[in-house]
RNA sequence: GGCCUCUUAGUUCAAUGGAUAGAAUAGGAGUUUCCUAAACUCUAGAUCUAGGUUCGAUUCCUAGAGAGGCCA
């Protein structure tokens, strides 16, 4: 049993012997004793001061005393004001540890049986992945690694949005302008060609709007007149009635943009179980708008548009099909949720990982599909992160302010090259131990400066400073964890093995030992919160924390210097312990370790 | 105009209604015969304003100020 629930349950006797009441023990709250008290967990009693029918400090001294005389974990206690800081044994903390050492599966919970699913990424075709993406795919992976962790089964999707006009826009640019032009012909990423004749586009967009309004249009009509957006607009009418050649270009291009974004979802480390396309999804949706019309749920106005009244739900009215009879985005999102339901039948729940801009978008979603009958739509949730704003304030593609992923991504490898070559203790790694050594260091970074902030709150980032490779960083922890493989190295040439019977004759812990471990036992308690709240940043302040505290310890202790054969073993147990966790925790971020740094 | 979110040291971030509001970074002062100094120790510095709820409010409620977003 955890330690946490030995103590609830041991006050809770305190309780029934002193105060004649009893108190459930999974409800009392213990809560981690401040560094400037002594003690590790502390009962608050102001509200149990009706309970004890005495005043607070008094029904902690009781308390306490009980806890003193009659529970062997407890050592010693200390009343200030209201709050009961209890002291544990020596003997109960390495209790404590020898059962998480001897856990294999410490940290992970058993499977459920219950499935859910992710969305994350969903990007357009017509653009390459930029610094948003990056926060929205490392947010998304990771959410689905800590789900994994706590029991779930995960599928990880994407709609990939590779229809409509913008596609056309990159389309019909580069008929104008590109000469034929290919990934391989050019050099360029795929995804960046494409990207590239989207801004052409606008480009001429924008000169032909001038031309027009210079010679008399107003702003308006220019928009709808000018050529190239008419032949865009032409080309979307060809895409949708298939004709052979345009949807050819269209193929073909995508393929450039999919190839590219591969490259980039590699370099970041994420991948996906299934695709969805929206060029396959669209047209769904229309048979669900037609259906909630004719139960009720939706009315018709007269032009024979198709709306749902959502007033009593305290939100407007939402267009589902317009007159033409063609579909919204909405529409399309009730389709694309309904058919993943049909693929996976037994996910209980789709996490969307979308900015917080779509919130409102989100909010009527699960309303229609909960009206449409759908129960498991109660169950749905909006993943809304929030925007990373630049010094300069938002990303601006037409400003050129856009953060581009693989730009920084490089940026970052190439970062943590200077700064260890100018460290030289790798100076004995081959080339491609190297290699893989910056992109660990350099995308750790990366990863850990989007992932420690509350993903619903807007950030922001500043390429010169963000970035540091000291404190709060990944660096930091990876750092921390190679320290401990250089302990364990030597502890192997040593033949320095502990077992159970090592911790028999250990008695006594340093300060700092005591509260890695402590810190060590909330783990799986911080896994579950993390799952429970969507946030990956629990896991990372507590990863950060861990470390801070080890390197507290290795500071102060000498681990080889110690003659007791048997403290020794202990501590290089405790310290493999140590790496291990912070090695699953990373884990959970999508941050890799190394060994040696 | 209606609705939603945010506001904490110079800066970037923390704090299930709990203690003297934590970190990091930038600033000041130290630590290297010893397992990796990408480390450690000390120091200084903040809850937007005004009310309310209670044993206790950064947290909850009301009003206002500022920033951002969504819907027309």
């Amino acid at each position: 049993m955890k330690i946490d629930q030995q103590l609830a349950e041991a006050i809770s006797d305190a309780f029934k012997a002193k105060f004649e009441t009893e108190l459930v023990s999974t409800e009392i709250q213990l809560q981690p004793t401040r560094k400037e008290f002594e003690g590790s967990h502390t009962f608050v009693c102001f509200p149990y001061a009706r309970i004890s029918k005495k005043s607070p400090e008094e029904t902690a001294k009781s308390v306490g005393e009980y806890l003193k005389e009659n529970s062997d974990l407890v050592s010693d206690y200390n009343v200030v004001k209201g709050f009961l800081n209890i002291v544990l044994t020596d003997k109960s903390w390495i209790g404590v540890f020898k059962g998480i050492w001897s856990d294999d599966n410490f940290g992970f919970q058993p499977k459920n049986g219950k499935e859910v699913m992710v969305e994350y990424s969903s990007p357009n075709t017509n653009k390459p992945l930029h610094l948003g993406h990056l926060r929205n795919n490392f947010l998304g992976w990771s959410v689905a690694e800590i789900l994994k962790a706590d029991g779930y089964e995960v599928h990880k999707v994407q709609i990939i949005n590779d229809r409509g006009i913008h596609i056309c826009k990159s389309m019909v640019a580069w008929k104008l302008f590109g000469n034929g032009a290919t990934p391989e012909s050019s050099g360029k990423k795929g995804d960046k060609l494409v990207g590239d004749y989207y801004v052409k586009f606008d480009q001429e967009y924008k000169k032909e709007i001038k031309e027009l309004v210079d010679n008399g249009t107003s702003q308006e009509e220019a928009e709808k007149e000018a050529p190239i957006f008419k032949k865009a607009q032409e080309l979307l009418l060809k895409w949708e009635s298939k004709n052979p050649e345009v949807y050819d270009l269209w193929e073909t291009m995508n393929g450039w943009v999919y190839e590219g974004f591969s490259t980039t979802y590699a370099q970041m480390g994420v991948d996906f179980d299934k695709l969805y396309y929206e060029s396959n999804t669209y047209l769904l949706g229309k048979d669900q708008a037609l259906e909630g019309v004719a139960k009720g749920f939706f009315f018709q106005k007269e032009d024979g548009s198709v709306w749902v009244d959502l007033k009593e739900d305290g939100l407007d009215e939402k267009l589902l099909l317009r007159a033409d009879g063609t579909s919204v985005y909405m529409t399309q999102d009730i389709g694309t949720a309904i058919l993943r339901f049909k693929d996976y039948p037994k996910i209980t729940r789709q996490i969307y990982t979308v900015g917080n801009e779509q919130e409102y978008h989100f909010k009527v979603l699960f309303l229609i599909l909960q009206k449409l009958g759908y129960n498991w739509a109660k169950e749905c949730y909006h993943l809304s992160y929030g925007m990373v704003d630049l010094p300069s304030g938002k990303m601006k593609s037409r400003e050129g302010t856009v953060v581009d992923a693989d730009d920084l991504m490089q940026e970052m490898i190439k970062t943590a090259e200077e700064h260890t070559a100018e460290l030289g203790k790798v100076d004995d790694f081959t080339t491609e131990q190297a290699a893989e050594l910056y992109k660990t260091l350099g995308l750790g970074a990366l990863k850990y400066f989007l992932l420690k902030v509350d993903p619903r709150k807007r950030m922001l980032f500043d390429p010169q400073e963000s970035i540091q490779f000291h404190g709060n960083t990944a660096p930091f922890i990876q750092y921390t964890h190679a320290r401990i493989c250089a302990i364990l190295r030597k502890a192997k040439q040593l033949d320095l093995v502990a077992d159970d019977a090592t911790f028999e004759s250990v008695n006594e812990l340093h300060g700092a030992e005591q509260s890695v471990i402590y810190l060590l036992s909330q783990y799986p308690g911080k896994v579950k919160e993390a799952a429970d709240n969507y946030s990956p940043d629990t896991i990372a302040q507590y990863v950060y924390d861990l470390a801070k505290e080890y390197n507290r310890f290795y500071q102060e202790i000498s681990i080889f210097n110690e003659d007791d054969e048997n403290i020794l073993r202990y501590r290089v147990a405790f310290s493999s312990v140590v790496a291990d966790t912070i090695k699953k925790g990373m884990g959970l971020l999508g941050i890799n370790v190394p060994d040696r740094m």
